[in-house]
DNA sequence: CTATATATTGAGCATATATTCAATATGGTG
DNA sequence: CACCATATTGAATATATGCTCAATATATAG
């Protein structure tokens, strides 16, 4: 790169790319929309029906064309509606269960929310925490170009080990929509206590903070606390991080803050030394759980106890289980 | 009907066709969204694997589930951007060709349009001239509850022989939008010029024309003359009217209204006996003239330069052809 | 309640779609 | 320009979907 023919192949490429999608959204509408056979594009476009056949996968799978459901599925509406009454939300969403894919279903109905604040003309700032459930939203968010937003990070992305996570959800989410990244430059947990307060005092973390305080919606994941849950397969916390956590009744964790059974954050353990932003307990700014699948249950109805959360998309089967436990 | 058990036994059919939507709506929320096989919705829904095939056909055909195109064709947004400076129209939209199927394409891109006015909370009036192509457009109109609109007709729907045209819209889009219907309650050409007088005093009339005018938008189809023209062959008007209008330079007609080349509407022939709502020249109010296929491209451009539409919503070849002629 | 019309079902089969894989083309690099 | 890595192609094949039809269930009328 930087030779001076790069620019020129750069824009070669664009246009390659641009021609082809521009056929892969053609072969979309005639297969989606006009009802033509894969071979009767392939005839159309002077292709050969593989090459159709990819053209529609593409299509889909770059979300050039996208499905609606124009249809209120009862049984999910009424599930939640009892679950905004019952632990008074601001919102509520409860997607068909999807046995396999967990995270596809909950993905979708999540990002269609999330949409709706990224459609906006105007500048927001929208902050996440991280995890394979919201990385499954973000993958379900089409391209757009809406420079003017502010997607922040809450949490930090690094393992001890200065690894970047797998699930990483800020930066692929600006990909998306082009607007502006505000990553937590610092690792999940803090080695120390004096370490967290270090990195606090940070210029780049302050101004991340303020910014996560002024988002005008917040998603986080809900993980469980346990062997092998989210937080300690990824290898933000190690083996005698999450005994300890277990011993104290940890039952789930938001951001990486754990909270016992009551929902109550816990004083101690790894919550002692987290770099990210903190939670507020009850919440006060909009704050959206996204989680689902029946293991996460009750770390689910934890969070909504302690109103670590004002809003939920879950799945079928867990508003189910919540609703039932719960009365 | 009207017997004693009627109502429980409404009752039961609806429940019954309600449950069946549902059922069809999840089916094609895994189909389409989760992105099952058929085959694993007929387990998860505890149906055969052909039952889980009609869920999802019907889901389709009934509009639970709807596509959207997130990406610009790039060539169909040139042409219609050149088609709205050439002709100076507030709105034009361009679909791809399909072959077959030539008003699918057409009817879904106009719906969308359409939707647009449907989805507003605010109490609206829209009017329809008649005939296929806006009869596939309501076709493409999913079900909706929208009671406050008013849905009005700008010509009348019978024949001499009082014969209701198989492609009524008006009726049809009530149907689906749950909207008031104010269709023309004369034939579309009155048999003298006196009778065309008589009727045009009726009350009834004289109240769907006033809304007609308060209209927000106006959708119109577009037909050329000739033997066997889509006028014609409807049976509104006979052999020697049809024969009269092309020695007078006919080439094109909006709703019943026949226009020259220039699209100047004639003052012989039928539009002397015409009972509908009279067009204006040059059109005033919003009014979009939906109609695709190359042998209507002539008809479409006379409409254009005549401005008796401001707004266009045609297909790709018409597209090319009309910029073409038009330089 | 029975007869008749109509709708719904699933088996079997025809068609359409998706995947795999070896051959070939394409772009990037020294 | 020659090389390598990577992407794209179409044939073959596996899988999934859609259709027809005869059997059966369900609704309506008498």
């Amino acid at each position: 790169m930087g030779d001076s023919h790069s620019n020129r192949r750069d824009t070669t490429i664009r246009h390659s790319r641009e021609r082809k999608l521009d056929l892969a959204a053609r072969a979309a509408w005639l297969y989606y929309i006009a009802g033509n056979t894969q071979e009767a594009i392939a005839t159309k476009l002077e292709v050969s029906r593989q090459a159709a056949q990819r053209l529609v996968a593409l299509a889909v799978s770059e979300k050039l064309i996208t499905f609606r459901l124009n249809h209120p599925l009862s049984h999910c509406i009424e599930l939640a509606e009892a679950l905004r009454d019952k632990f008074t939300l601001s919102t509520c969403e409860v997607v068909p269960d999807s046995a396999d894919n967990l995270r596809t279903g909950l993905g979708i109905g999540a990002a269609n929310y999330l949409e709706t604040y990224l459609v906006a003309k105007a500048p927001t700032i929208v902050a996440f925490s991280s995890g394979r459930t919201l990385r499954a939203m973000v993958e379900q968010i089409p391209s757009m170009d809406q420079p003017q937003h502010k997607i922040v990070s809450i949490v930090g992305n690094m393992s001890h080990y200065g690894r970047v996570g797998g699930h990483e959800v800020v930066i692929h989410l600006c990909d998306r929509t082009g607007a502006a990244a505000y990553p937590v430059p610092t690792p999940v947990v803090a080695t120390s206590v004096e370490e967290r307060q270090l990195l606090q005092t940070q210029r780049s973390f302050i101004a991340v903070k303020s910014l996560a305080e002024q988002a005008k919606v917040t998603f986080v994941g809900i993980g469980e606390i346990g062997w092998n849950a989210p937080l300690h397969e990824s290898g933000f916390i190690n083996d005698q991080e999450i005994t300890e956590l277990i011993e104290l009744g940890a039952i789930g964790e938001i951001a990486g803050w754990a909270y016992d059974q009551q929902g109550v954050l816990l004083q101690a353990g790894t919550n002692q030394r987290l770099a990210g932003v903190p939670l507020e307990q009850p919440v006060e700014r909009l704050t959206i759980g996204v989680a689902g699948g029946l293991h996460k249950a009750e770390a689910i109805l934890a969070a909504l106890n302690g109103q670590l959360i004002n809003g939920l998309i879950t799945d079928e089967s867990v508003a189910e289980a919540i609703l039932q436990i719960n009365g």
